[in-house]
DNA sequence: GTCTATAGGTGGATAGAC
DNA sequence: GTCTATCCACCTATAGAC
């Protein structure tokens, strides 16, 4: 279990590391903010890479909480979805970007350990919605003429894409429509025999 | 007309932001792979801030004439949004990230004059694709339920995001399959009457 | 135009008193 | 646990010789 000071260090860290990137913001911030000295921050994250790593971890933790949440509490795939596009709208509102976004951008300069915690982000977010859109398929609720796992890939990098870009117009409405619009594809995705042909050529160009 | 020094450093700072930020690179990095002192590079670009402005006005120049040949050589709309995303295509295989995505990261820690410009590149890139996006609509080669902006916007901000998440993993494919679904739903993006339903209700959602 | 030298600041990090 | 004091590396930027 960690300490409230270490949890107080986190979250400022955090909003700091998602509004300006994890090489955007040093300790000096952290500690004019909490209201002591540099020193002390190092007793609880000894370096920037550990804290790093750290606010990686407990973001996954809460992530994957509210994705359980979801799952228990929402019915159908488009709920899941809408809930999932929801996540994503309440830090857009805060003004921030999605930690793990940013940290993509930043990813040729970060430690080792937190590379590799931010590709687990991203798969567990794929396999979540990968999960979900598949689900959608069966029941019927969404169509798609591509596999779930594509179709997860794509829905995940153009939220993180969307919000990236709403965020130089601080236009959080920007974001929203984008997601609407999005999650309105999955559910019409063409069912068109023009459509399906694409479909074929598709796969078959990718196998090569 | 700038002198060829300054389009070398140009050139290795481009990179270097591509792959890092510009936050993520020093005077002393270009330095170095020039074979010059940092205090030559002052000589051309007196400040970062200056240098990085400079890479802006290059990079939308150069975006921008690319733009032009695709509406010179390219005949339908589906063609030149495939070159489009040729574009972004050959900068991820150079294992870089859009300059403008990168930067739009970084939105926060940047100086003014370089955040005025980042919305400029946005801009002139909606623009663009809001055109195409509509040319093709009227042609027929191309069916959305939206508006051509609406699309256009949800089509950069997804390219970006798609090639934000793929640097993580180093994998070019993944940006590549990502851009090739999107273009499909572009051309296909349902005429069922569920859709235009739907488009609707998301309309009237907007006005409000 | 490029150099040496350096200023003035900030970065992450540590030692040791309390 | 938090502090003061300090280290050293690095940053952007400038002065002035060549």
């Amino acid at each position: 279990m960690r300490t409230a000071v270490a949890e107080r260090i986190l979250d400022i860290a955090e909003r700091l590391a998602q509004t300006r990137g994890f090489n955007g913001f040093s300790y000096a911030d952290i500690a004019e903010e909490l209201s002591v000295t540099k020193a002390s921050l190092h007793y609880h994250f000894p370096s920037k890479s550990e804290l790093g790593r750290a606010l990686l971890v407990r973001y996954q933790l809460v992530f994957g909480r509210a994705l359980e949440a979801i799952d228990a509490e929402a019915g159908t795939a488009v709920e899941k979805l809408q809930r999932y596009i929801a996540l994503y709208d309440s830090v857009m509102r805060d003004d921030r970007m999605c930690l793990c976004g940013m940290f993509a951008a930043e990813y040729a300069t970060l430690p080792e350990p937190m590379q590799e915690e931010l590709r687990h982000f991203f798969d567990a977010n794929e396999q979540w919605l990968t999960r979900v859109i598949g689900e959608g398929k069966r029941t019927g609720e969404l169509s798609l003429w591509d596999s779930s796992e594509e179709r997860a890939r794509l829905f995940l990098g153009a939220l993180e894409g969307a919000m990236l870009v709403a965020r130089s117009y601080k236009d959080d409405r920007r974001f929203r429509r984008a997601a609407e619009h999005l999650l309105a594809d999955l559910q019409t995705a063409s069912r068109s025999p023009t459509l399906r042909r694409k479909a074929r050529a598709t796969r078959s160009r990718h196998r090569t």
